[in-house]
DNA sequence: CGATTCTTTGAAAACAGTCAATCTGTGTGG
DNA sequence: CCACACAGATTGACTGTTTTCAAAGAATCG
């Protein structure tokens, strides 16, 4: 299950056998079934994930208990409620697998002191950061300028691998339309 | 003008006055008229700005030349075009004065070198990079999740200096809806 | 004052949401 | 193996919101 991670790294930046070992350590392998949460919404995240195998969202609950993904993650890719994260405060998120799902976490504890210690990683990090920003930043640009339309084929176009793998009303949510429209945007550009 | 930043930096966390001096030295002051431009599309964005006074905006323009607000300035706000300054390729977003504007600027190098230089300014970059990542996911939410009238008193109440400041144009390019929209939701809440 | 710039208003058209019904495929238990 | 349940997807009719276009009404500034 390490392996993967370990491949995802060697992948990113040259660490030492001696600084895998100890960003293996400190983290905790965890199996997820689907549905299954890794926090919920009220509750503090205790840690960051890194997806080995299979998909989890990261969804907000409004006033009408309509659900909203604000991100998808699949194998390789991080996931946390970041603002709870972050601050130890109550998350407003929750996370749970879309699929059977295997992570690897890190408490805070952990992160950080694993980012003090491996100098690379921590580097890496920054970057992810930085890109993770701009990620959200054109996110929010498409969602202020483009129709549902447009929005929904920058998202194929951006995550191939994604959209076959989303049932529709999760893309829909992620989109900010609701099932319908979404349905009728496929059937209109005849995009499947 | 330093001063500003000055009184910003020691209200935020203890710096000596080398430090301070440090990062004052590595600054540049600039004046901006209104409608001057910080950094234009297609142009690499060289500095992060820090604003003394005055206010700006960062914003981008779509195929049907309709402007989009993705960030306010004002003092003692940061602001840069992120994903240039960070990559050093050219920006897609511009940034110009709203009205006559001071601001200090930091190149890269000097942003770098400054943070490395001074850690405890390295420790309050890494959290207002935090909280920053945080309140672009909040609006993100509140886009795809509230009306366009919930998304206004949302505003009014986060940036209470804000709106009365920017003409209402502004705010709806920020809030991703049309002067004619936000004028009517003003008339119909009554909320100025 | 005249010229911008900004704001408001009205009417029509485009767009997206809601509700309700139906259709599809998948998988489970009898 | 079939029947049924269930989750997901589609469709139609309707409602409501937002945009667009065009015009006119403030406000501000030289």
């Amino acid at each position: 299950m390490v392996e993967a991670f370990r491949n995802y790294l060697t992948a990113k930046a040259s660490f030492t056998d001696a600084e895998l070992a100890q960003l293996e350590a400190a983290a905790i392998p965890r199996k997820l079934k689907r549905h299954q949460f890794l926090v919920r919404s009220g509750e503090v995240c205790h840690y960051i994930a890194f997806v080995v195998c299979g998909s989890l969202r990261l969804y907000r609950t409004d006033e009408h208990a309509e659900e909203h993904i604000l991100r998808f993650a699949i194998e390789n890719w991080w996931i946390t409620d970041a603002e709870s994260f972050r601050t130890g405060l109550p998350a407003v998120g929750s996370i749970d697998a879309l699929e059977d799902t295997q992570v690897l976490l890190w408490s805070k504890e952990s992160w950080d002191r694993v980012k003090q210690e491996v100098l690379t990683f921590n580097a890496l990090e920054n970057q992810l950061a930085g890109r993770n920003l701009d990620a959200q930043v054109n996110r929010l640009y498409a969602t202020i300028s483009h129709t549902a339309e447009e929005r929904y084929h920058a998202f194929v176009a951006a995550f191939p691998d994604f959209y076959r793998r989303m049932p529709l009303h999760l893309i829909a949510s992620y989109l900010g339309v609701s099932r319908e429209t979404l349905s009728r945007i496929r059937k209109h550009t005849g995009l499947y």
